[in-house]
DNA sequence: AGGGTCTACTACGTCATGTAGTTGTCTTGT
DNA sequence: ACAAGACAACTACATGACGTAGTAGACCCT
């Protein structure tokens, strides 16, 4: 997980990643190429080396994981939806100092929806209740390791591969 | 202010703009492409048409905004540090369907440091103080009109132009 | 043996960015 | 009055990320 740097992600880019969190759940060991082709690749007229570059430079970009299955490989997604965007996050306000990141949270607390302020309001409640080291002690002093790991997720079926593959 | 779409700064772009943040108080009508020039176009070794290509790129993007001063152009930033960094997280997190949201914000919290959920603690207590309507009822309903409107910033000195300019 | 399947390479177009030269005006110091 | 310097407007080129795809060659099943 090498996590790179200027990351952000292109339009297929998105949409593979978007199908490997979806189908994660029914193919834990991942999807091959072709399942991706048939699902996001033949609808928009693509060839199927098209996907498979892509699912390679995705691969060495360390967006994806993928361990062999016979000839074919499988990818999975090297990071959930949530640790992404959670990480796209840290980044953005990573950037600031901390008086810059408080003007900017206010800023954009200020923009958001009611709904997006009780979403807050509410991951903050639950990391507090599944934490109590995480909430309000006004000094900064934790050791930093304890976490929390999530549960819930999506799933589809992909159909099976056509040949062989395995 | 166009907001384009795939937004995300070069690294000369976003000194400039980092630059244009630092001296909006002391400089309220911009700066000239000399003045940005001399003061990071200099120690980088970069060409004067360097930057401004870079500042008239900027501002058909809608980066920044410029006004004639004579022949010369000067500057400005079209958004505050905070205020971009807002939409980049709204930006982030526009993308999630509401479940998804409120998963990757209990992740997002998960990875902060103490200081940060205190800041971000401290930036909700300061929005309800500013705007009771944002503050916790459980239901949806704003007619959206009531805003805050922040204060702080800081200076710095560019030398002024060189020869004429106005 | 042939058709279908896969990977590994190679390749090309486009767009964003960084970087800079050329041209042609103005302006100002001398 | 002029040359030197300042500026903007163009044009240009390199690089890297992405989208898109073709070819070659190995494999496998019928």
């Amino acid at each position: 997980m090498p996590t790179n740097p200027r990351n952000r992600l292109g339009d297929l880019e998105r949409a593979v990643m978007e199908l490997l969190w979806t189908t994660d759940r029914s193919h834990p060991d991942g999807i091959t190429v072709r399942e991706v082709h048939d699902r996001i690749g033949l609808e928009r007229g693509l060839a199927y080396t098209t996907l498979m570059t892509v699912l390679d430079r995705m691969a060495k970009k360390g967006l994806v994981n993928r361990q062999r299955d016979g000839r074919a490989w499988r990818y999975t997604a090297a990071s959930s939806r949530e640790e992404l965007t959670s990480e796209t996050l840290h980044h953005t306000l990573g950037e600031l100092a901390g008086d810059e990141r408080r003007s900017a949270l206010l800023h954009f607390l200020d923009e958001s929806t009611p709904q997006e302020l009780e979403e807050l309001r509410a991951a903050l409640a639950e990391l507090e209740r599944r934490r109590p080291d995480a909430a309000v002690d006004s000094d900064g002093s934790s050791d930093g390791s304890s976490h929390v790991s999530s549960g819930e997720s999506s799933g589809d079926t992909p159909s099976p591969v056509r040949h062989r593959v395995s």
